[in-house]
DNA sequence: TTCCGACAGTGGGGTCGCAAT
DNA sequence: ATTGCGACCCCACTATCGGAA
């Protein structure tokens, strides 16, 4: 198949709204797709490559290339060439790199260059990822849709379940099953804004620590013990300790979920940052181990023996829990029987915060496991705090926000009187306040370089966060976590906003 | 007819490791 | 030795479609 044609459907199903014509167009080209082709064809039309990231960014593909007239290349040939670009390393590799992802833009055509180059940034924006590539493959096949989905949850990816599919039709889905050994797409949590929400929701739940570490899944078949992240990346490599401790359990099969976090010596939590730095570490494991030791902390069990335990409720996979994982390895939590019972988790939620934890999970104890959902039967409660700071420029948006100024530089008032940034943001804006917002800096604005337009500090914006955290980059030497917009303060002056010295009174368990 | 669940998009900051400078 | 870049952790929120209620 030319991946002309690939590219022709893609700028098809970005030019539509609709979702039921982009899973139309994707089925159609699926059905096309010759054995061989599949394998490629499938994850281009969801956005991603194949050989996942090549270290090819924006950079390398800074300069220009003149297009090719006609079409030329098939996505086998765009697959071999790509293939060789990711084995590439060591010096000179970038230079290859560059030069190689020039030649094959060389040979693309206008319509090409665009897509190919949405796949190496990961940007392709036509509306239409795994899940929409998933409904495609189901009509394609004749398959049922759920059925597909669920069976890509469980297989943890898109390409071996369409192999499967369009080679033997949907009789094969019954393959796809838990497997230990395999990881499925872990199930996430929704926000909701107090535990008192979160508990009238769910009625009977459990309310959990939520621990502000590194998610992971961990199957242990026999004496092979791998460790995989959020995104099912495998870091076994880099948690010689986690493993030491699954093998420490009485099991032989499992597969549990959880978090690994670092606690210091006095058992209270590290930072996000010192347990991500330590979990990204990968040149000198040992030693990285000895001076920041992380500990896994499980709160589910989804498989245990030959058994499949995603099915079942709640309740029933946190019993199997504990008896597989002794106490201090497995998250605190408490048991509410309902909104009757609420203070109990306003209590818990507040011991949690004391012990140092990021808030709490509260989870209904009648629901199974939804792997790869974001479903409604985990929510998560954090606190939040709020600012008002000062808008000292904007930058200009992309996609859907070209036109508007979108992310806004956020400065607190200095001691000095000036302002001080902390960070950006460009959460929370709804389409009317990016209209406001861009007329109104403009109105303020003393210089824009086509990037960045940098205002005079007079609109306050009320800001959410969810704490402070280290900086390197800004000249407070902190930032916010997460920040949002949460509304213009228009009855607010400059001179009213908050100050440096304020914030970092208000956590004093981060400092610069 | 209205409501709401699921998705995609729009980017934020930090840290690590590698290659280039 | 330092700097720049890309990958991958953490993530909030809004708009929109289309099925559920």
């Amino acid at each position: 198949m030319l991946l002309a044609r690939l590219a022709q459907v893609s700028r098809e199903v970005a030019a539509t709204a609709a979702r039921t014509r982009k899973t139309a167009l994707l089925a159609a080209l699926f059905r096309d797709a010759e054995p061989d082709d599949v394998p490629i064809v499938i994850p281009y039309l969801a956005g991603r490559l194949p050989q996942g990231r090549l270290g090819v960014g924006w950079k390398v593909l800074g300069r220009r290339v003149p297009p090719a007239a006609e079409p030329s290349l098939t996505v086998r040939e765009v697959d071999a060439r790509l293939t060789e670009l990711g084995k590439l390393s060591g010096p000179g590799s970038q230079a290859e790199r560059s030069r190689l992802v020039g030649a094959l833009l060389g040979a693309a055509t206008g319509d090409e260059q665009r897509f190919l180059l949405g796949l190496l940034t990961g940007e392709v924006r036509q509306g239409a990822l795994d899940a929409v590539a998933v409904a495609g493959l189901a009509q394609a096949t004749g398959a049922d849709p759920a059925e597909v989905r669920r069976a890509v949850m469980l297989a943890g990816s898109l390409q071996p379940v369409a192999a499967a599919l369009l080679a033997d039709g949907p009789g094969t889905l019954d393959r796809f099953r838990l497997v230990v050994g395999r990881p499925v797409q872990p199930m996430l949590a929704r926000t909701a804004a107090s535990v008192t929400e979160a508990v009238g929701k769910l009625g009977a739940c459990a309310v959990e620590e939520k621990l502000d570490g590194i998610r992971v899944q961990l199957h242990r078949d026999g004496g092979s013990v791998r460790i995989h992240t959020r995104t099912l990346d495998d870091i076994t490599d880099r948690l010689p300790e986690v493993t030491a401790a699954a093998l420490e359990l009485t099991g032989e099969r499992f597969v549990l979920d959880g978090e690994v976090i670092s606690f210091d010596p006095a058992g209270r939590p590290r930072s996000f940052q010192e347990t991500a730095g330590r979990v990204g570490s990968r040149v000198d494991v040992a030693r990285a181990a000895r001076e920041v030791p992380v500990s896994p902390v499980f709160f589910d069990a989804l498989a245990v023996a030959d058994r499949d335990l995603l099915d079942l409720s709640f309740a029933e996979r946190h019993a199997e829990l504990a008896r597989l994982v002794p106490e201090p390895m497995r998250v605190r939590r408490t048991l509410v029987s309902g909104p009757e019972d609420v203070r109990e988790a306003e209590r818990f939620l507040a011991e949690t915060l004391e012990r140092g934890h990021e808030g709490v999970v509260v989870k209904a104890l009648d629901a199974p496991y939804s792997a790869g959902r974001r479903g409604a039967s985990w929510l998560k409660v954090k606190p939040v705090h709020t600012l008002d700071l000062v808008v000292l420029a904007a930058e200009w948006g992309h996609g859907r926000r070209t036109g508007w100024l979108s992310n806004l530089h956020l400065g607190a008032r200095g001691r000095d009187g000036g302002f001080v940034m902390l960070g950006k943001t460009f959460k929370g804006l709804t389409d009317a306040m990016l209209t406001w917002q861009t007329e109104r800096l403009r109105e303020l604005a003393v210089a824009d370089d086509g990037w960045v337009v940098t205002v005079r500090p007079e609109l306050v914006v009320e800001i959410a966060y969810d704490g402070l955290q280290r900086s390197s980059r800004y000249p407070a030497g902190v930032t916010l976590r997460f920040a949002r917009v949460v509304r213009y303060r228009e009855d607010k002056r400059p001179e009213q906003a908050d100050t440096v010295e304020s914030l970092l009174a208000a956590h004093p368990e981060v400092r610069p």
